[in-house]
DNA sequence: AGTAAAATATTTGATAATCAAACATTTATT
DNA sequence: AATAAATGTTTGATTATCAAATATTTTACT
């Protein structure tokens, strides 16, 4: 690896883990301070619209049913997720946030929406194209890695 | 949040997603199929070259030391790191990687070595550099977000 | 020199995230 | 009606994590 690009690198990990801690940190102070980010994540795979099945949320999120089964029931505790058998289809769980668990989702979306300010803010026209590009280019290829392990 | 700016939100989300379920999956299917993505990181704060304390190590982490004593015992027993007493000052414990730890970390240096390769070949220089203007930028807006949340 | 304080690691007890496999319930098929 | 398939939940296990308690060793102080 040359210099230029094991610099690219370093950056690379050092903004994938500092975004994971300051993101925990961020909630962990904020008005939701009972979520952890894998809840958070859980509402996000939850969704504000749709009422989505147990199973289709699993696969969404790539865990297991019974993986959402435990998480669902705590953040029904917390009051984040409402849970309700489908009338049609009895066997069928539907999931969906509580108003609670769609305010915290809002005011996560914030954080993101500030990196991406802060980010796409100081750019140019041409450096935001560039950026656009590079990042379709990467989503691209590890898109194509992704499929590669996943079945393949 | 504007149309570009979701599609960069929702590329990074993306992004980020896949590479940590493919690098997990790549690790699975490797040589090194006993290592976990968190026991590779492990490897990762130890480091190559010099022999680190445990308190180092874990500092290095962002982890507590116990957390990082439980799974150095881990690794210890699965043949990667090596844990030595300190002769000079005989609370230190120093670990290092075996051979086999090493060649773990740079199997797994590899994929990233891949990652970045194919991100930055097809670029122009000039491309080239604006990638690393846009990293350093954004390296810089996490970093002062994590010092924020961590000290402020 | 002898004791108290500080530094370093480990152990313990607890919680969360995760999976695979066993189980229960409901619907679909034959 | 009986069997198979689909959907969720429960169970048992492993891993990652922390804070607090404990053990060992070194440093500082009197």
């Amino acid at each position: 690896m040359n210099e230029y690009d094991s610099t690219i690198n370093d950056l690379l990990l050092d903004i994938y883990d500092k975004i994971l801690v300051t993101e925990e940190k961020a909630l962990r102070r904020g008005s939701f301070s009972d979520l952890s980010i894998a809840e958070m994540h859980t509402l996000e795979g939850i969704g504000l619209y749709e009422t989505r099945t147990m199973s289709e949320t699993a696969a969404n999120l790539g865990i297991t049913t019974g993986t959402l089964t435990v998480a669902v029931d705590r953040l029904v505790r917390k009051g984040y997720v409402e849970r309700r058998r489908d009338s049609s289809d009895r066997r069928v769980v539907r999931v969906c946030l509580t108003r609670k668990g769609k305010l915290a989702f809002r005011m996560h979306n914030k954080f993101h929406k500030l990196l991406v300010d802060r980010i796409v803010g100081p750019l140019s026209e041409t450096e935001r194209q560039m950026l656009l590009k590079l990042l379709q280019q990467i989503a691209g290829f590890v898109g194509d890695q992704y499929k590669r392990y996943n079945l393949g």
